[in-house]
DNA sequence: CATCGCAACATCTCTAGAGATGTTGTGCGG
DNA sequence: CCGCACAACATCTCTAGAGATGTTGCGATG
C-alpha cells in the first residue's frame, strides 16, 4: 500500500520504537551490533527505504550509529565531568598541574594538535578583548583527545600586543600555562564567565570531531577578567555533548 | 543512474549544501519559506526521495523546519539568557522577587502548568536527598512557557515529611518561592551544584517541549544544599537548546 | 459581510529495484 | 605462518511513481 491506514503512526515508528525499546531493555547492549536494513526488510516484510528511515531516526536520537559495511550499533555514554568552577581556581594552575587533570578518573585526555597563530580577532572577539582596528590577536588553536577520541576543539583569543615574546605565543606554554604566564605578566585573571548553549554540529565542527551524525555539540564561550575588570582571554570551545558533563558549583 | 560517479560528494548534499549557503548569506531569511520538494525536483532534475534527503539534512541540523502541508522554513535563533549564578543569589529569592526575572529581556516567561504530588523519587535523587526506603518525595513538575513556547521543563524533588503542610506542597509557594520557604524551616541553601548536558530528545520531551526534530535539548541537574551540607532539593531541568544561553560567573 | 466547503498544493509515507562503495573474514599462495 | 586477493555482505545513494494527510486561500452560499 502506501501511507496506509494510520491508526497510531507510521510502519518506520514502530520499528524504531521496537528497536528503541530492545535498547533500553538492554537487550541489545552498548557496542553490539542490531539487525540492518535487510534484517529489517525480511522481518517486517517492508522496503529498504523504510527499514533506511526507522535506523535513520534511531540516529538522530544519537542512540546507535551505522559504520558503512559493517552495520548498524548501539551507542555508549561515558562522559567526563569538567568541573567550571574548581579547575579555574588558583590552587589548580598557580601549582604547576595542568588544569585538565581534575576533569577525568584515570582516562587519558590529551592535547592532540597545538596551532599557534598571530592574525585578526573576530569583531565580537575584539570588542570583548579592546582590541581596536589595528591590534592584532594571538590565537591557540587546540584538540583534545580523550581514548584516541578527539572530543574538544579550543580556541584561545588573547591580545598579541600583550603576549608576544613569551611562552603563551609559544605552543608550550610551561608550568601552570596560560594563565600563570598571565600572572607573570600582572594580568592575573581573577574572574570569569563561562557562556553554555549547545547546537547540532557544521560540517567542519562535525569533521574535526569525528563525530556521527545525530549527536550535538556543547559550546562554552569563556572570558577570563583580570583584577581591574578587563578581559584578558577568549576562549571558545565545541565540545562533543555525548563525552562531556559541565559541572557548576557555587554558593547563594 | 544511481549512487553515480562521487566525484566529491552526493547529490542530497550538493543541493543541501546550496540551500545551506543561501541561509548563511541571508538570502533566505528566518522565517521565510525555501524551495520545497516539488521545487528541488523541478530545479536539480532529481526524484522525491532525494530532494527530501536534502531537506533532511538541513532538519538534523537544526536550520530549518518543515511544516505539512505548508512548505520547509528558516529557523529562527533567540536564546534566553539564564544566569546560573546570579539568579539563585539571596538577594534575589530573600526579597520575594522571582528568580526568574532576571533572565529575560522584556519578554514573558511565565508558568504553563504546575502539578504538585507526593511519590516516591527515583533511586539516584533520592540517595542524594538521604532518602530511606519508607521515605516520600515532594515532586513539583512545571512547564514554562515564553511568547506561547514551551522552553523548559523542571522536576523538583524534596523531602516530603520537610515540606509537607508548608506552602511548598502547594502549587503556588508565595513569594520568594520554594528557597523563601526552606529558609523559614531553617533549611536555606547555601551552595548550588548545577551539572549540565545535552543530547536529542526522547519522544516525551520532544512532544512537552514542542520540539522540531534536529534541535538538542540542554539538561541541568541542579542539587541545592543547605549550611549542614545536607541536599534539601533536586532540581531536572529539559531545555530548548534553541532557547536558551547559560552564564555562570565565579571567580578564580 | 461573514463563514463554510473545497480544490490546489504542500509534505509525509511507502514500494521495488539496482548500482556504488566500504568492511570483514576466508582461503590461497609464498 | 604470514600476508594479500577476493568474495560475501553491509550500508549508501538514487530512481519513478502513488496514495495519505495536513494547510491555505478562494469562491460560493447564507
Amino acid at each position: 500500500m502506501s501511507g496506509r491506514s494510520r491508526e497510531r503512526q507510521a510502519k518506520y515508528q514502530r520499528i524504531a520504537a521496537e528497536l528503541r525499546a530492545g535498547i533500553e531493555t538492554g537487550e541489545y547492549e552498548p557496542g553490539q551490533r542490531l539487525p540492518g536494513e535487510n534484517d529489517l526488510m525480511a522481518a517486517h516484510g517492508v522496503a529498504r527505504m523504510t527499514a533506511r528511515q526507522a535506523l535513520a531516526l534511531l540516529q538522530a536520537e544519537g542512540l546507535v550509529e551505522a559504520r558503512k559495511g559493517a552495520g548498524v550499533f548501539v551507542r555508549d555514554f561515558k562522559p567526563i565531568r569538567r568541573l567550571g568552577v574548581e579547575r579555574l581556581a588558583r590552587a589548580q594552575w598557580g601549582s604547576g598541574r595542568s588544569i585538565w587533570a581534575a576533569d577525568i578518573g584515570g582516562r587519558d585526555l590529551v592535547v592532540d594538535s597545538v596551532a599557534v597563530t598571530e592574525e585578526e580577532a573576530p569583531a565580537a572577539v575584539a570588542e570583548i578583548l579592546g582590541l581596536g582596528e589595528e591590534d592584532r590577536a594571538c590565537v591557540r588553536r587546540r584538540r583534545f583527545v580523550l581514548d584516541g577520541e578527539p572530543v574538544l576543539l579550543s580556541v584561545s583569543y588573547l591580545s598579541a600586543e600583550l603576549v608576544r615574546g613569551t611562552p603563551i605565543a609559544q605552543p608550550d606554554t610551561g608550568p601552570g600555562g596560560t594563565y600563570a604566564r598571565l600572572e607573570e605578566l600582572g594580568r592575573r585573571p581573577v574572574r570569569f564567565r563561562e557562556e553554555v548553549r549547545s547546537r547540532m554540529p557544521n560540517a567542519e565542527e562535525s569533521a574535526h570531531l569525528r563525530m556521527s551524525s545525530g549527536m550535538p555539540v556543547m559550546l562554552i564561550g569563556r572570558t577570563a577578567f583580570d583584577d581591574q575588570g578587563r578581559a584578558v582571554e577568549v576562549n571558545e570551545m565545541v565540545l562533543d555533548a555525548s563525552a562531556y558533563v559541565l559541572e557548576y558549583n557555587f554558593e547563594a
